[in-house]
DNA sequence: CTGAAAGCGCTTACAG
DNA sequence: CTGAAAGCGCTTACAG
């Protein structure tokens, strides 16, 4: 049975409201009072009962992370750093998956029918839009992460995806490519990260005075390993195969690589590659990926403080941030040294 | 401002019990009442309190997974399949990353300092060993996963580490490998995993009638891609170097293969390498890794079942349940297929 | 510096 | 089938 502050008082022989002030450090007591009541506490082994005290506080010390997959790297890195800032600051991180299912998203981001847990939401969409957040019947803050899919609405820490794109493929553009393939356009109108790297990738060919190869633009549902493989596939069958790829996130690449190698073909001597998230598996393959790195700590910085921001009452303009972010030149555009 | 219960029972005109009765969907509510509450609770968007309905209940719905890291694959694999069981029986999940610091891993299975706000807890431990867990002042329900530190005190859901790697070594031996090396040793006192696998590779070569080398079996620190690649250029340095190497987990051996093909050597024809974890990066690397595959999902599914059966009031004696595993051969060792 | 008491929002025996 | 009321364990004005 879990011993309550009414038991710690009576053995003590002081109120429940001494015990409390000592449990919690508060009021400065009485130091024998003090030492007395600390006795007790030790002795009967208490434990505050956290949700009377939520119930009390109006407050739950619990945030929730809602993304798609926990067992993409990405978010495992994100989900890492997220947890390490919000421990810091007290609070507590429930990570929900959705599979990027637009169903999910609106369930979990809603929680129409789960009671009200949560102080506050991390959220990083991946079909989710703009009217899908106008009218939560939640007040409990939101930051989203990722693409800009709610004009002003709320905390938003984004990434320059087509910024970033268009960076990534003038490194292949520089290095003297002449067709640059691109893996991970979105065909479906609810998928916003692949149409702003597409867009990116145009852009730096139109800048380029190159022309755009349709052929040359795969789409793929995920952006898992297997769907890079399978599209790299593609490409290969091409009559004319692409002699370098900007894949949309790391695990595209790698499968792609995975597809390449298997034919016997080199990288980057026969096709050079650059992936998107800076994933550790992405150093360590052979050859290792050049890729944009978006400051990952940075951006789980951010949004756990925007958020503790929105839980201190503060009221003002929702902030719109851009994460930075570096292009990672490795072996897959620069070959290995010798 | 939440709208309570009591709000919802004025505007229908009935007794907060009854809109209770309506929302939990208990006792045969006639449905005249039925629908006028269910209105006034959609038009006041009512959604019940969880702090309030946890201090009644005296549960909270939330079950800690205390793991060492979110960003090894093998637990990010793993969280996402409890998450998901846990999800099926109306259980939330907090992460807790231990980094595998005994004195973390300590304070989150104690919970000495922190509130008591978990009905169960499922852990991982690294370094903590059979002392550490027996004087928990909390009876929190535990599932313990991974080596045999207690013995017998609790739920527990193990694999056999020596079986395993036994199983891993002999099939470097029937590859007719004269060099077989281990990498992920653990001279640690406290960390059991490398020490177990080091007994199953040694039976392994025991029972071939090979002798054990010394200088083939080296010890990391952790776990991780670095550590192999470490491992990897020592032994590369030895005057007779490996045929094979069985690595503790397949981090270690896509570390491994990253310094192995990076000295222009071939896998598996110069050294054939097994891993030990199944992660979805092996099945993509080139070459991609043969490696014992635990069954994740059982895992996650026994493990959250005994913890529900522990909340249900089951009093029976501690499970001890041994994960199923499989070798599963690739390229590492088989070569490509050509 | 400390006590007595209200009340956070809910569930649930107890009546009727 | 429904109401009036107790109480889960805590925090915190209100007194003194």
């Amino acid at each position: 049975m879990p011993v309550t502050l009414r038991e710690v008082a009576e053995r003590a022989g002081v109120s429940i409201r001494t015990v409390s002030n000592v449990v919690n450090d508060f009021h400065q007591v009485a130091p024998a009072t003090r030492a007395r009541v600390q006795r007790a506490v030790d002795e009967l082994g208490y434990r505050p009962n956290t949700a009377a005290r939520n119930l009390r506080s109006g407050r739950s010390g619990l945030i929730a992370l809602v993304l798609p997959e926990l067992d993409v790297p990405y978010f495992a890195e994100l989900t890492r750093a997220v947890i390490e800032q919000a421990a810091a600051a007290g609070y507590t991180v429930v990570v929900d998956q959705t599979d990027g299912d637009p169903v999910r998203e609106r369930e979990l981001v809603m929680r129409g029918s789960r009671a009200a847990m949560f102080d506050g939401m991390i959220f990083n969409p991946l079909a989710l839009g703009d009217g899908d957040l106008r009218d939560r019947p939640s007040s409990t803050p939101v930051v989203l992460l990722g693409e800009r899919v709610v004009h002003g609405g709320l905390d938003h820490i984004m990434i320059d995806n087509v910024g970033a794109a268009e960076l990534a493929t003038r490194h292949l553009i520089d290095l003297g490519r002449r067709r640059i393939a691109a893996i991970g356009d979105q065909i479906d109108e609810t998928r916003q990260t692949g149409r702003l790297r597409t867009l990116g990738y145009r852009a730096a060919l139109r800048s380029a005075s190159r022309k755009v190869i349709k052929e040359l633009i795969r789409p793929t549902e995920f952006f898992h390993r297997a769907d890079g493989a399978a599209a790299m596939a593609d490409l290969l069958a091409l009559p004319e195969p692409p002699d370098a790829v900007f894949c949309y996130n790391d695990l595209l690449a790698l499968g792609a690589l995975r597809t390449i190698l298997g034919r016997g073909l080199r990288v980057p001597e026969d096709i050079a590659l650059v992936g998107f998230d800076d994933i550790e598996d992405g150093r360590y393959s052979t050859p290792s990926l050049t890729t944009i790195s978006p400051n990952k700590n940075e951006i789980a910085k951010n949004a756990v403080q925007l958020l503790l921001n929105r839980l201190d009452g503060d009221s003002s303009v929702p902030a719109e941030i851009s994460a930075e972010y570096t292009l990672e030149i490795r072996e897959s555009t620069l070959g290995r040294p010798m």
